[in-house]
DNA sequence: CGATCCCGCCAGGTC
DNA sequence: GACCTGGCGGGATCG
């Protein structure tokens, strides 16, 4: 509030437009997405990118529990890349993920690391971080870390992925998908309130995904509420991340989900004056942002293209190491069996049945084409989210 | 006016 | 007590 109005730099132009965190997200990838990068320092990032540290978090938290990065350190996570993703949903697949973002992407990063070089050595002095690392037994935590857990951005991102995957009914609405993560519904206003807030977290988690083009936003045909698809590779730009146009570049001018340019000039140049103090461990230099832009180009070319999903990934080079390990296809039908929420609300319960009816058919439909898919989905099977 | 989502407060955790 | 982390929701902006 007081904030706003110390910027007398930042004339009334003030866009929201301009700061969205897909756009973040997509700066953020094209920084660290690079060969010679494997660890992320979340100020340097912070700095880098002109935002204040929070909005790091945000991006970080989304794109750790699909399995871009790990957490390594306080402050430090390792890059692991989009070759993390196909692991990662392999491990939900398993359940091996099923504890929250941080357990599974121990596992992410330790199956990783031998093809990825990891452990340059991070760890200093990481009891901090490492400390949390470890704690992958939920029992061995308080109750209430656990609570704090389980409506984490990372664990609504790995069940919204699971939704994503295991409906397959083309799209789903926001409407629903807040509901149904949200478990079943007790008193009304409560409700209400809870996934209004569910809904806020969604759109934070749908810019990420969607600016990572692991999934698209659209509407629902009948109703036009607004869905989201899963893309996976299927997604029309192959470099992985949406490149975000200004919106004049836009078509009709309109605004792209997951898109949007970030007001980095006015947050740099405020962060620069703020944490000028501490600056000795990074400087922040303007080519990086032009490094930032040299590698949207490069993506856009194609150069190093990004692989995620379950589906049938290209390979680059240094990937097929990794596919190895991935190589089997997803079995969604387990996979499916193994993530599906339970619901002590009939109506919820007939929302998750609609979803599993549509998989079945769409099942049907290429279940002569795949010799990995098994049979279609039973109903009734159930995980609960904790 | 509903949809979207930025922003930063502040609680909880760690050192 | 300083710092890190991240849940959360107010309220601004967009369409």
């Amino acid at each position: 509030m007081a904030e706003k109005s110390e910027s007398g730099s930042r004339h009334h132009a003030y866009s929201r437009k301009q700061k969205s965190l897909g756009l973040l997200c997509a700066n953020f990838v094209s920084l660290y997405n690079k060969d010679d990068v494997d660890t992320v320092c979340l100020d340097d990032a912070a700095i880098k990118l002109g935002v204040e540290r929070r909005r790091i978090y945000d991006i970080v938290n989304v794109m750790e529990s699909i399995g871009v990065l790990t957490r390594k350190a306080k402050n430090r996570y390792l890059w692991i890349g989009f070759k993390g993703i196909p692991i990662t949903l392999e491990q939900l697949k398993e359940g091996t993920a099923k504890e929250h973002n941080v357990s599974s992407l121990e596992c992410s990063s330790a199956k990783v690391s031998d093809d990825e070089d990891d452990d340059k050595s991070l760890d200093h002095n990481d009891d901090y971080g490492e400390g949390r690392l470890c704690i992958t037994d939920t029992a061995a935590k308080p109750k209430c870390v656990a609570e704090r857990k389980e409506k984490s951005l990372g664990q609504l991102t790995q069940n919204f992925v699971k939704l994503l995957l295991t409906t397959n009914a083309d799209t789903v609405s926001l409407d629903d998908a807040a509901k149904l993560l949200l478990g079943d519904g007790q008193n009304p206003a409560y409700m209400r309130n809870a996934n209004a807030a569910k809904v806020r977290r969604l759109y934070d988690i749908a810019n990420v995904l969607s600016s990572l083009n692991l999934i698209e936003k659209t509407h629902q045909s009948d109703t036009r509420k607004p869905a989201f698809r899963w893309l996976g590779t299927k997604g029309k730009c192959e470099n992985g991340v949406t490149i975000a146009l200004p919106p004049v570049a836009q078509k009709s001018g309109k605004r792209m989900f997951g898109t949007e340019l970030t007001n980095v000039e006015v947050k740099r140049a405020k962060l620069l004056s703020s944490i000028d103090n501490k600056s000795n461990k990074t400087q922040v230099l303007s080519h990086d942002l032009k490094e930032c832009n040299k590698a949207v180009q490069r993506q856009l070319q194609g150069s190093k293209s990004f692989v995620f999903g379950p589906f049938n990934p290209p390979k680059t080079p240094k990937e097929e190491v990794i596919e190895q390990k991935v190589e089997n296809v997803p079995d969604f039908e387990s996979f499916a069996s193994s993530l599906r929420p339970s619901y002590h609300s009939q109506a919820l319960h007939d929302l998750f049945s609609h979803y599993m009816e549509a998989y079945n058919s769409w099942f049907a439909e290429i279940a002569g084409g795949s010799s990995n898919l098994q049979q279609p989905l039973k109903k009734s099977v159930h995980i609960g989210h904790s």
